[in-house]
DNA sequence: TATAATATACCGACTAGTCGGTTTGTATTT
DNA sequence: AAATACAAACCGACTAGTCGGTATATTATA
């Protein structure tokens, strides 16, 4: 079990402010909503987290662990770069089916990083460690000789920007495609785009 | 005269809102950072917006205007796609360069369109456009034998989800890359993956 | 084992301050 | 005179955080 989780009141208070904040945006959430979502007392709730904001930065270790850490844990040495891409594509399509809430939380995250250093900067861990997985990704494909001697840096933000567009579609509806058809798509792209 | 006078003064509404709703963020800009920052008052703020929202909405029009001018307006039927592309990403890099807080206000807008429907509808109508013209480019690019036979939607969202791929650049600053040079590459990547 | 001592978890009324919006009043233009 | 453009005091609803106190769990001691 994660000892960052290792107490059910703590869970309660994550779960009923992660959908709070998703649902209504980090300042339209008062404190008191979350005590009427969670069930508990404002001192219980302060006890645990000592302001709003400390609450928010636990949320996103909590979101973390929760949505990132079967993408984030690949092994890229013994694994086959293509493979590997469509993997990570298909854990987004699974989440983003179990939960749309991740990608709304995402949006979340990004709105308050540019206007708060402590969420930038919590934040912009999470896509280095992203983006280096990626860069993995096709680095070793260059020196397997199956992809062509791409920009490394420019191959794995586009990874991330084309996956990330599937918060577009947790936003607005779009009956023409789902957001599986794009994801599946998109990463075929890609893929092929970076081929010999 | 009295139109001048009266745009003039909403003129500096907008421009202080914008700048502060960007800077800050909606919820995190008050009404009284509006009247400091513009030099007005609150009884003139409200003589000309009948309320945050609306203001907060017709931000979007002159937002719209200032930005996406350039783009929704070209002519696709006698153009070379593959340059039609390259303008657009160009008009990107522009708009980058000469004002980062395009993208920062488009980060607000889509956060807000995540729990206020009017918001959303508004920018759905943006975007709306912007796919249309895109799928209108690859069309095109497909009609004139220069691309495969590229699902055409996915083709359309592919390009905008590239494109925004540059707001990552307005949050988190990365050394390695400049945003010119991710968006001189990825349209480049795309237009490769497009041809036949 | 029973009890005292202490630490942790929790409660909810209260406060000091904020914010969107209103109202009332004034100057300028038509 | 009437309408427009603006100023600024004001209002009431709402909010993050506090604080005194209680209940429960854990450990120490006799």
């Amino acid at each position: 079990m994660s000892n960052l989780i290792k107490d059910k009141s703590k869970k309660i208070i994550l779960d009923a402010a992660l959908s709070l904040f998703v649902k209504n945006g980090y300042s339209q959430t008062s404190m008191d909503d979350i005590v009427n979502l969670s069930g508990l007392s404002k001192g219980a709730i302060y006890h645990h987290y000592s302001s709003k904001k400390v609450l928010f930065l636990s949320l996103i270790d909590y979101w973390e662990t929760f949505y990132f850490k079967d993408i984030l844990n690949k092994n890229i040495s013994d694994c086959n770069p293509d493979d590997l891409l469509r993997e990570i594509s298909q854990n987004v399509v699974i989440a983003f089916k179990s939960k749309k809430n991740i990608f709304l939380a995402e949006l979340e995250f990004w709105s308050l990083s540019n206007y708060d250093n402590d969420v930038r900067e919590r934040i912009k861990l999470l896509y280095v460690k992203l983006l280096k997985l990626f860069k993995g990704v096709v680095r070793k494909g260059i020196d397997d000789k199956l992809y062509k001697n791409l920009n490394v840096d420019v191959a794995a933000l586009s990874i991330m920007t084309s996956l990330q567009g599937v918060i577009w579609f947790s936003i607005f509806e779009e009956s023409t495609i789902s957001a599986e058809q794009y994801l599946n798509d998109v990463i075929e792209f890609i893929i092929f785009g970076f081929k010999k």
